[in-house]
DNA sequence: ACGACTTGCTGAGGTTACCTCATCATGAGG
DNA sequence: CCTCATGATGAGGTAACCTCAGCAAGTCGT
């Protein structure tokens, strides 16, 4: 018997924002459990899959974190051999990032893996629906 | 010069997602601002005012923590003297966690401004569009 | 009315995902 | 070259969570 309530509803905006971003977050979680992988790691294997071979600072630009902590991510995707460092022919301060082939492979089934989750997310709407909130969360975006 | 580029938009639902999402969680981080007062704490005095007072246990609940984490929230806002203790005359395990009158004070005055603050956020949208939004964000949170 | 179990809170200590600051090698401009 | 800026990282810190153990107090079966 847990002791957990349906909390009451209280529809402001932000609140159901927020209980959706809960709910979409514990969807995505779940979809990573296959790979072991926590969210940090599955955003920056997405960064460099869109990007490329990128410098460490860049990686932290994308992911909005210091470059101290993109060390940390990288350290622990070079552990699960997902990416290799390798110096910046360009300037040999700096260390390129690159996926290895397993870090593409699994880059790149978690991809499809969070399409089909968000599919089965927001695949409850109707198209038009669908249309609607992509329109409106552009506006708020911006 | 900041490294920061604005990021490729790619827009999926989620990723748009998330982007409002951060947009509005700085929103409301600014909004504390002026109280110094974190988010967990803030949540904790929305939790309190809405519900009167109640157990720790059950605030730990509202709030989807464990009650050992509630234990260190509640000791924050008591050492700000935003809320007391006192034993549940009704079971002498539990403590009743209550709002001081300086604690209903400051929680009536965050909630005043995170009423604005979703104001202003939400208010670049028209009323239709905010009837839309709300339809269907319901519909996702179910 | 007593032993067995459960519940409510909290001390001790751990984890995660970030951070800053100092350091060192390297690069760029006067 | 000398000064200053930049890229990565070691050292160490913090916030917000967690689990587990322990203690006091309630509940239940017999």
């Amino acid at each position: 018997m847990t002791g957990e309530e349906p909390d009451t509803p209280e529809e402001t905006l932000p609140e159901l924002f927020w209980a959706v971003a809960r709910r979409l977050r514990h969807h995505s979680r779940r979809t990573l459990e296959p790979w072991e992988i926590n969210p940090g790691h599955a955003r920056a294997l997405a960064v460099l899959i869109r990007h490329g071979t990128i410098r460490l600072r860049a990686l932290a630009d994308h992911l909005h974190i210091a470059p101290r902590s993109a060390t940390e991510v990288v350290d622990g995707l070079e552990d699960r051999g997902l990416v290799a460092r390798r110096p910046d022919p360009a300037d040999r301060r700096a260390t390129l990032v690159t996926l290895t082939d397993e870090g593409t492979r699994v880059a790149r089934a978690i991809r499809a893996a969070r399409d089909a989750d968000a599919e089965r997310f927001f695949g409850h709407l109707s198209p038009a629906d669908r249309d609607e909130l992509t329109r409106i969360l552009r506006t708020l975006r911006d």
